[in-house]
DNA sequence: CGTTATTAATAACAAGTGTTATTTTAACAT
DNA sequence: ATGTTAAAATAACACTTGTTATTAATAACG
């Protein structure tokens, strides 16, 4: 079964996947990808069904370049890895403006799993552990750090904010101590009422 | 000079105004303005110069909302003015998806001031009395209230986030207290050291 | 009541984009 | 060398959207 074969799958999405890093899913068009590559759009119709399938994994190859940025700074041990996290996280928005947009600042969608990841689930183990915290606390803290760091990476992203990697690492633990003094009040607040209630 | 005349600036720019607030700038088009009122598309080009010029208006009058959200939760007492302002931004994105993204979740541009408004400067004013910081405290401070206040927010516009107004407040109070506690920490360490020095 | 100015409707053009039909090209088997 | 066949180029179609040309309608004025 002879033929003639040139053009890859993964050429494609390597053209692509340069578009929408430096000018984003907006630009993103079988005429325009097929230009960067010198070719014309018909092997992006070999490779793919249609440019929504091209676009899907466009977003899959910019999540486990995220995923690669977690990973990086969790590895590193510059941060101890509740903060690496965050810190991943905002690094990626400065240095893939695009694709933080495009993973972090959509709509969310049905696929978005509503499910617990195992991610999530390590993080919040991470600060019971280290914060003496029950479950519930520590989702709550969690939310509260986390919808921090996205205030940080977007603005960052949409370029209002322009942060070194040492004012971030600051701004990070302010909060983190922050909350856990706040939290460390309550703690106290619910034993001094305990106390109350038992000597009643 | 004679004449007939019938659809308004004001007409299309309600018209376009519903469209954009409940589908978003990226469904405003000329046809579909029009059909929203009945009519060609001929009488925007009569009002308008052209599509650009129309949603330049429509940001104007979504920023005239967003402003009046500000205004009246500052107005109504229920949170002090500073906290205030937060939480009518988080209402905003909460009650206006499509406007928040729309103002607050774009790229920025030239036209946006980089200029330091008459708002941001009293919020400044309000954190250095209230709290007792310096000009450069106060407006870290408020940069990471402020980063905060916008993650809560756009999380809540693009549905990561359901938030009621109760929980809202409890995390800026949160993070308010917590910031508090942080200065003061810091504003210790530092008479410590003028100690330190002094005694040397 | 007819003229005229102005608005709106209709139709059309231009550009962009997804997609498919048709033709051409080139690699391999024979 | 040549024929077969997959892939690529070219061209075309469909649809969307901004915009403008042309035509029809209507209100104001004499």
């Amino acid at each position: 079964m002879p033929a003639k074969k040139q053009i890859t799958r993964q050429a494609i999405l390597d053209a692509a996947f340069e578009l929408i890093r430096k000018n984003g899913m907006g630009t993103v068009n079988a005429r325009e990808v097929a230009r960067r590559m010198g070719c014309s759009t018909q092997p992006i119709y070999l490779s793919f069904a249609n440019m929504e399938e091209l676009k899907a994994a466009l977003v899959q190859k910019a999540d486990a370049l995220y995923q690669s940025y977690v990973a990086q700074d969790i590895a590193s041990g510059a941060y101890p890895p509740y903060k690496a996290s965050g810190m991943a996280y905002i690094r990626f928005a400065k240095e893939e403006k695009e694709l933080f947009k495009l993973l972090f600042m959509r709509d969310r969608t049905q696929e978005d799993p509503p499910t617990e990841s195992p991610e999530y689930l390590a993080l919040i183990a991470l600060l019971r552990k280290n914060n003496g915290l029950s479950d519930d606390e520590a989702r709550l803290f969690h939310l509260e750090m986390w919808t921090y760091v996205h205030g940080i990476a977007a603005m960052t992203a949409t370029d209002y904010l322009e942060l070194d990697s040492t004012l971030a690492s600051r701004m990070l633990t302010d909060a983190y101590e922050g909350l856990r003094y706040r939290y460390g009040q309550q703690k106290e607040q619910e034993n001094r009422k305990e106390k109350q209630d038992g000597s009643n």
